[in-house]
DNA sequence: TAGACGTAGA
DNA sequence: TCTACGTCTA
């Protein structure tokens, strides 16, 4: 009745390699690569302290990838989601947004999980480790605040597009 | 990359015994037992019309079970859920709550699956086929009217309390 | 208890 | 595009 729980880690996933495609983000929780049901990022708490160990790009937010190691991340809160009906507000420094400020403060990494489309169909991958290089909190264009955290992929790991076997 | 889809049967689905428990609606559509994720009436067309195939009880809906081979189904539309913030409206006879009357009319059985709770867990538990006998559409407290399926199980089956070992 | 980058089907 | 008896974590 039970599901096995493997946990929260922060790093690599052991057994997950790049390139690695999920369908579902129940699957991701079940691997332990992302633990939110819904919430794009995921934290735990490493010596008293909130950081982010794993986001997951499902587009939904207005996002930035610039070249393939560079992803621009906002951060969640104030219903900045396409297509949302709720008043928009100003993103606090709370939760997923403070957890990934922590991240950056402690250089500590942050796994990437991408959605995208293939054959139609849409799929996760895992794209690798990634450290959040710093982050801003501008108004949006509805006049209110929205972090963009920036986040650099750690050298030395085999390209995704590489892994990729459809 | 794509899930084996066991598409949708009419009447027992091979494999799945009375008293079966599946902790997601996930795992409900893998069976095979119900495809919708968050929809309680399951339809199908047959032969040119939608039939529902299979209902879940998940308690949302003020249902009401009498003797345990009787139940009472809400229809669904016009937000009579508990909780629910759009404002109430009437229910339709279209979609699942057509499909429900026509199975009604061809003396189609449809799967029953509860939700109940054990040891403090939600379950989802199949309980075996039913048949529906008649519906009214009486207007409810607050003046909207509402669909009630009543639905009776098929005799020889096994009773549900009988095949429930936790 | 409420929020959160869900998901399939009509 | 939107609805639908969702589901988990904090």
């Amino acid at each position: 009745l039970k599901w096995m729980d493997p946990g929260k880690v922060v790093g690599s996933v052991c057994g997950v390699q790049i390139g690695d495609k999920f369908k579902y983000r129940a699957l991701l929780k079940m691997i332990g690569l992302h633990s939110q049901p819904q919430a794009g990022i995921d934290f735990a708490k490493i010596e008293g302290k909130n950081l982010a160990i794993s986001i997951v790009d499902s587009q939904r937010y207005l996002n930035v990838s610039g070249s393939s190691d560079t992803l621009i991340y906002s951060g969640q809160g104030g219903h900045g989601l396409f297509g949302s009906k709720s008043p928009p507000k100003d993103q606090q420094l709370v939760s997923g947004n403070m957890a990934m400020k922590n991240s950056m403060d402690k250089k500590s990494p942050v796994r990437v999980i991408r959605k995208v489309a293939s054959f139609g169909m849409d799929v996760f991958v895992y794209d690798g480790l990634y450290i959040v290089d710093r982050y801003t909190d501008n108004k949006n264009a509805e006049g209110n605040i929205e972090f963009k955290f920036h986040l650099k992929r750690i050298p030395g790991q085999p390209a995704l597009h590489s892994m990729l076997k459809w």
